[in-house]
DNA sequence: GTCTATAGTAGGATAGAC
DNA sequence: GTCTATCCTACTATAGAC
């Protein structure tokens, strides 16, 4: 994506240990082993281990806060916004699945600034979700009882996409999404 | 449970722990002053660090062999099944929604040993969950196209369950049962 | 950009007193 | 059952040569 190409090969090598093994587990040297180098040659790229779980987590968290944004004000019904976000978080998924397991399990180990900035935006994001499942059920269009296991349980199976679509074989990133949207909502509907 | 209370305090301070900050970040002096002792008194009860991780973890999936081997046996339809699958999710959530955190996020943390018997019981279960899907679907009692995602929704879902039953209120078991299975399994029935 | 060498710290675990 | 003291190892990160 940019041009610092030696950093990003680092980072996305570091996304795939920390998925395995979790960033705590995964060192230093684990790392420069990955990448065929020595562990000091690594801080000629970055600052330090915090530095590439930050990259990896934040870059992801603001793609997926844009894509939200951009549907919250867009003009559809409750089940169209419903179905961009099922789109926005397979997109994101077949592009950095690696990624997903750093934001997803150890957000927690982030630093200060950057760990409030992140609770920050997925706390807006679920709002956001909450809002639009609401809004879906006031006019009509959603029939349930129970919005917050809607929003829950949706959203548990977007953010696990990263686990599970790596196991399956040449899926189209369009039939998934037909098939994800029609496995999520149809009990919604 | 059992009559070893003190290693069984351990344990349970363990698993809260372990959910915070993942198994690979809790160190035995964090473990030690969360008991008010210090590290060293911790080896009077257990062996090592990776025996309480594989306390917690072993007894679990133990549990849901047991559930889901019960389950398979019994006499019923297809989605009576699935609806005492999502039953005894809840029931395991309730029991020890601490200990679920390790189960799914730090397995790959135990020794061989115990990785190896822990893969063979998920794998099962994966198994034995998939195959109730495809018999539902093959006598007509689940519509569905894609058996897939239904398996993997469905189990996000439920493993998700130990982050988001403690943030609610007040449910009582048996609501969230009924609510679980009708947002669970309304898009499939 | 990578190396060797190493500083400085923190981890799991044990020995032995009380 | 808990303590203090400590061993040994492994970690992140830096300095300086090539």
């Amino acid at each position: 994506m940019k041009q610092e190409s030696r950093k990003q090969e680092i980072v996305n090598a570091a996304a795939i240990l920390f998925k395995e093994k979790g960033y705590s587990a995964v060192t230093m040297r684990d790392l420069a082993t990955a990448m065929g180098i020595k562990a000091a040659s690594l801080y000629n790229h970055i600052q330090s281990k915090q530095e590439i779980l930050s990259t990896i987590i934040i870059e992801l968290a603001e793609e997926f806060t844009t894509g939200m944004n951009q549907i919250v004000s867009s003009d559809k019904s409750s089940i169209q916004k419903l179905e961009n976000i099922i789109s926005l978080h397979i997109d994101v998924t077949l592009r950095n699945a690696d990624g997903l397991a750093s934001l997803n399990n150890d957000w927690m180990h982030l630093e200060e600034k950057n760990l409030l900035y992140f609770e920050k935006m997925r706390q807006d994001y679920e709002g956001n979700f909450r809002k639009i499942v609401k809004k879906g059920v006031d006019v009509n269009e959603i029939k349930s009882n129970n919005i917050e296991i809607i929003v829950f349980s949706t959203l548990s199976t977007l953010r696990t996409l990263y686990l599970w679509y790596p196991k399956q074989k040449n899926i189209d990133a369009n039939i998934l999404k037909r098939d994800m949207i029609s496995v999520l909502l149809k009990g919604v509907v």
